[in-house]
DNA sequence: GAAATCATACTTTTT
DNA sequence: GTATGATTTC
């Protein structure tokens, strides 16, 4: 997916944010202008100029970047040197951290990890249990709604009413069960040694905190490299600045104009201050060696009109190409059609599937086009989007192995009770609470009348497969504990959502990953903070040696690049989405998505925007779908595109044709005849 | 107290 | 079109 050639010889202002040698840095890299080459090579300079690699930590916004970097470093210098350098995202590295460290400061080692997931379970559970029902018929905030708001609380470091003032309005006045529900939670994850992906934050930065854990840190790591920091918010921010108390070195690198993840408490302000909070040289580099000129010129053009001020213009240091396309087509499937055929063209004109990408918005914006590749059998993989993780049947398998792990888990056992028979909220809570005292007294909980006689059986088998994958000679072989459980599982697999076949494919596959692990502790870890990221990740490695197209969000996009880049869904609603239109910066981030987007691109670059939509009007006063193509696509922008019309356009002829009108009009007349 | 039915926000991007 | 919560039913 990431094709870039590294450049062979350094630019000047590449060179001189490789070399520096004075402090902190910051290195404000365009799109295009050759980040990763530097990033990797200033990697290099540094083991080679003798700093230990264990005390190099590269923070990245995923695994796949980490090692990437690190695999790159090492071609460069050759040896395995670079390979014991730590990498990863902020959140593994907390996790290592906090593993080795925590201890000191009350974090026992063996902490299980909560996804979003699950923290808004217990969150509803917890809001339940606390104000029972509430008075009146009001309706309360959705659960995922409730870790989005805590998670920004502890991320931007605002105080609730401020967050809720300012992003949640509607709920407002649910501050105080808010408030009650969140302290609620966080004592009850410190009871049970649970953390979610905020307290691994905060907990590393209580490691700086605390003087005996400090202590242990200083010198730990000399020098931190940090990727794409403008998509850090303000609690990275103070974690840098604790790794600074500890002695490091900080080299941060961003791009203002790609901050693209304000909806996860994300700030500009972090790489803006960045030169005087840390005392800083900042080095700029703007000479785009990714894009044609032409390109550039339309990506210039769609900044140029933001409302806040960027670095100026990048700079195109290759040589004149095709200009990009702006493709309207009559609707989606047209669209999806003229998609495929430039991929064919591309393909025939001798530029691979893998070099290729087509980008959207949102996740469900390749449906269709998923579709139309199917037809014409175009291998593909996809990034982004709904996870695997959140599908039911993958919720219960990690469920039943966290127990295995953890015949405690609360969360776990609440979670798989309801799939039996007769189970409901009520009762799971119950045996619950009865099984997290009393270990193991499944047998007195049926005395105690805490299950009906239907779901005992169920039951029975449920904490049957959980101890038989327990068993010590096991805990080395993740597949087969995991073989241990599927009887059980298989048999309320697809129960309550069908679809059971492709469930159970999804299960097999897991199970395949699982062998790859040391245990299964370290799986379901490996499962939550690094989650697999495309549909073909856990297939297996058949997949990645074909010849595939890259679908993907622009969002996982970040960071990569194609010959080949179509953008599609450029219509208002779609791009900039009709969701985040409220105020005047989500617009902006909208609008530094589309340049995300169209930076991607090295060759050609097609913009397509449909005209009309069939399935769902974006508006009630636009009934028939018809499409704004999008608001960024200005005159200005489009001085630089070459239009296409995929058809000559008449909407109208393609509405569906009512048959019967003619005739009812006929029946009319003759009635009125009688 | 569980299961079935109903009503109505909400619909995105990810560690 | 969907998922979650509230309500009613068994």
């Amino acid at each position: 997916m990431f094709v870039d050639a590294p450049i062979a010889v350094l630019t000047d202002e590449q060179e001189r944010a490789v070399t520096h040698d004075a402090g902190n840095l910051l290195i404000v890299a365009g799109a295009g202008t050759g980040k990763t080459a530097t990033l990797t090579a200033r990697l290099a300079h540094l083991v080679e100029s003798g700093v230990d690699p264990e005390r190099i930590l590269l923070l990245t916004f995923s695994r796949r970047a980490a090692t990437e970097l690190i695999d790159r470093a090492e071609t460069l210098i050759g040896g395995s040197l670079a390979s014991r350098c730590w990498g990863g995202t902020f959140h593994a590295v907390a996790n290592r951290l906090l593993r080795r460290y925590g201890q000191a400061i009350g974090i026992a080692p063996d902490f299980t990890v909560l996804d979003q997931a699950d923290a808004a379970d217990l969150l509803a559970l917890l809001r339940d249990e606390h104000d029972g029902r509430p008075e009146g018929t009001r309706r309360r905030a959705r659960k995922d709604l409730l870790t989005q708001v805590l998670s920004r609380v502890i991320n931007s470091r605002t105080p609730l009413s401020e967050v809720l003032d300012r992003h949640y309005p509607w709920i407002r006045d649910e501050r105080d069960d808010l408030r009650e529900t969140f302290k609620a939670y966080t004592a009850r994850k410190r009871a049970h040694h649970v953390l979610d992906y905020d307290d691994l934050l905060l907990f590393w930065a209580a490691l700086h905190d605390a003087p005996q854990t400090q202590a242990l840190l200083i010198g730990r790591f000399e020098h931190v490299l940090v990727d794409e920091y403008q998509d850090t918010n303000a609690l990275q921010a103070d974690l840098l600045e604790g790794l600074v108390g500890t002695g490091a070195t900080i080299t941060a690198v961003g791009d203002d104009a790609q901050s693209i993840y304000g909806f996860r408490a994300a700030t500009v302000r972090n790489i803006l201050d960045f030169g005087t909070r840390f005392d800083a040289d900042v080095v700029h580099l703007t000479r785009n060696h990714r894009s044609t000129p032409e390109i550039l010129a339309m990506t210039n053009a769609v900044m140029a009109d933001a409302s806040e001020r960027h670095e100026k213009d990048l700079v195109a240091v290759r040589p004149a190409g095709a200009r990009p396309e702006l493709v309207s087509s009559a609707d989606e499937h047209r669209q999806s059609v003229a998609v495929c055929e430039r991929i064919l063209e591309h393909v025939e004109r001798g530029t691979p599937l893998t070099r290729q990408a087509v980008l959207f918005r949102t996740s469900h914006h390749s449906d269709l086009l998923e579709l139309e590749l199917s037809a014409r059998k175009i291998p593909f993989v996809k990034f982004g989007g709904l996870r695997f993780l959140e599908a039911a049947h993958v919720k219960d398998l990690v469920c039943v192995l966290r127990l295995v792990c953890n015949p405690v888990d609360e969360l776990a056992w609440f979670r798989l009770l309801q799939r039996i028979d007769g189970v409901g909220p009520a009762r799971a809570r119950r045996l619950v609470s009865h099984l997290a005292t009393e270990r193991n007294s499944l047998a007195a909980a049926i005395e105690l009348g805490l299950l009906p006689p239907e779901a005992v059986d169920g039951t029975v088998d449920l904490v049957d497969a959980i101890d038989r994958a327990a068993v010590p000679g096991l805990v080395n072989a993740p597949a087969a504990q995991i073989e241990c459980v599927r009887t059980w599982l298989d048999s309320v697999v697809g129960v309550q959502h069908g679809n059971r076949d492709a469930r159970l494919a999804d299960l097999d596959r897991l199970q395949g990953a699982a062998a790859l692990s040391p245990s299964l502790s370290q799986f379901l870890t490996d499962l939550t903070l690094d989650p697999p990221a495309s549909t073909g990740d856990l297939a297996g490695t058949p997949h990645l040696d074909d010849d595939h197209l890259t679908l993907s969000t622009i969002h996982s996009a970040k960071g990569g690049e194609w010959d080949v880049v179509q953008v599609i869904h450029l219509a208002d609603g779609n791009l900039p989405s009709d969701l985040a239109t409220g105020s005047p910066e989500e617009i902006d981030e909208e609008r530094r998505l589309l340049y995300v987007a169209l930076t991607r691109a090295r060759d050609h670059l097609y913009a397509h925007a449909p005209l009309r939509y069939h399935h769902r009007p974006r508006r009630r006063d636009d009934a028939h779908g018809y499409a704004q193509i999008s608001r960024f696509l200005t005159d200005e922008v489009r001085g630089h595109v070459d239009e296409v019309a995929e058809r000559v356009l008449d909407p109208r002829a393609d509405l569906p044709v009512a048959t019967d009108a003619v005739a009812n009009v006929d029946a009319l007349v003759s009635s009125l005849l009688d």
